[in-house]
DNA sequence: ATGCCATACGTTGTATGA
């Protein structure tokens, strides 16, 4: 079973770029993030042209969440946002924009969650999340993330405490540690990595969650977002801000984990994110782990070398 | 510290992103 997440950057943007990866690298689950569409312009068509069903969460003009799945695939008591927190009655941050006064993240499309049973596997429970940026450590943005962040532990500890096997993927918009960012002395001070966010994603592991990539693959320079601004991907200055945490039943079933850089690349233009991928096994189906696997033989019609 | 690029909305600019 092959599990994604990305965060596209506008999917009405992305579409074409979205339908290429699809195909490229046939997840089986894919959580998006940032798709900035409302659930009325969500593209169910050109996604059941790719074989895939989406389920989507999203306000319009910024944030959004969603769940594809091969088509066939079962979906149920999927869930939006938290389904409670603390809310204020402010249209503005509704809209996901307003002043500062107005800022609540808790009315943001920031989470989906499903319950998702691909033919033959066992049901995996699986939530999308797109963590609030923060933009100035110390501004009403960055206390909302931190306060998104309180609201994210407890409903995930209380995912976590049903038993069932859980997967969260998305932009979680913290850099783990400095060996998670290009320089840290060039982000000292800014959002990302901040001792109090990096608290806070500590405790979600503190959750019992495993870092499904940063767990297994340890070797420096891997990121998943890098700036369009300035060359930064060319130059690899980057952060890694997305990730895949999940319970240690799932965790051990990792097989393989990748960031797919050739989705950062190329025309037409792409996200500023790439997409993190973990292949799992699953009882009674046999897979191919990694580009050496079935996902190589996908990229080698493609001419794709791993970098 | 920086919004150099990119998105949406809407219209010659503003808000947002990490």
């Amino acid at each position: 079973m092959r599990i994604a997440t990305w965060n596209v950057n506008s999917l009405k943007a992305r579409l074409e770029k979205v339908e290429w990866w699809l195909e490229r690298a046939a997840p089986d689950i894919l959580l998006l993030q940032e798709t900035k569409l409302s659930d009325a312009d969500a593209p169910i068509m050109a996604f059941a042209m790719a074989g895939y069903d989406i389920v989507h969460h999203g306000e319009g003009r910024w944030n959004g969440v969603a769940i594809a799945v091969r088509s066939g695939t079962s979906v149920t008591a999927a869930q939006a946002n938290f389904g409670d927190g603390p809310v204020r009655d402010t249209s503005a941050g509704a809209r996901g924009g307003g002043s500062e006064d107005d800022f609540d993240p808790f009315r943001e499309a920031r989470l989906l969650a499903a319950t998702v049973t691909l033919p033959g596997a066992v049901p995996i429970r699986v939530a999308s999340v797109y963590a609030p940026n923060g933009r100035v450590v110390g501004s009403p943005f960055y206390h909302g993330k931190l306060a998104w962040y309180d609201r994210l532990e407890r409903w995930l500890a209380a995912e976590i405490s049903t038993g069932q096997p859980f997967l969260v993927g998305g932009d979680f918009n913290i850099a783990p540690s400095d060996e998670d960012v290009w320089d840290p002395r060039a982000v000292h001070g800014g959002t990302h990595v901040s001792a109090p966010e990096r608290a806070a994603f500590a405790r979600l592991l503190d959750l019992g969650l495993i870092d499904a990539y940063g767990s297994r693959r340890t070797e420096r320079g891997r990121f998943t977002w890098w700036d369009y601004r300035a060359g930064n991907f060319h130059k690899n200055f980057g952060m890694r801000i997305d990730h895949l945490l999940a319970t240690p039943d799932v965790a051990a079933r990792t097989a393989w984990a990748e960031i797919d850089r050739e989705a950062r690349k190329g025309k037409p233009i792409p996200s500023d994110h790439a997409p993190l991928i973990v292949d799992l096994d699953a009882p009674g189906r046999e897979i191919d782990a990694g580009w050496g696997g079935a996902g190589e033989r996908i990229a080698a019609r493609r001419g794709y070398r791993p970098d």
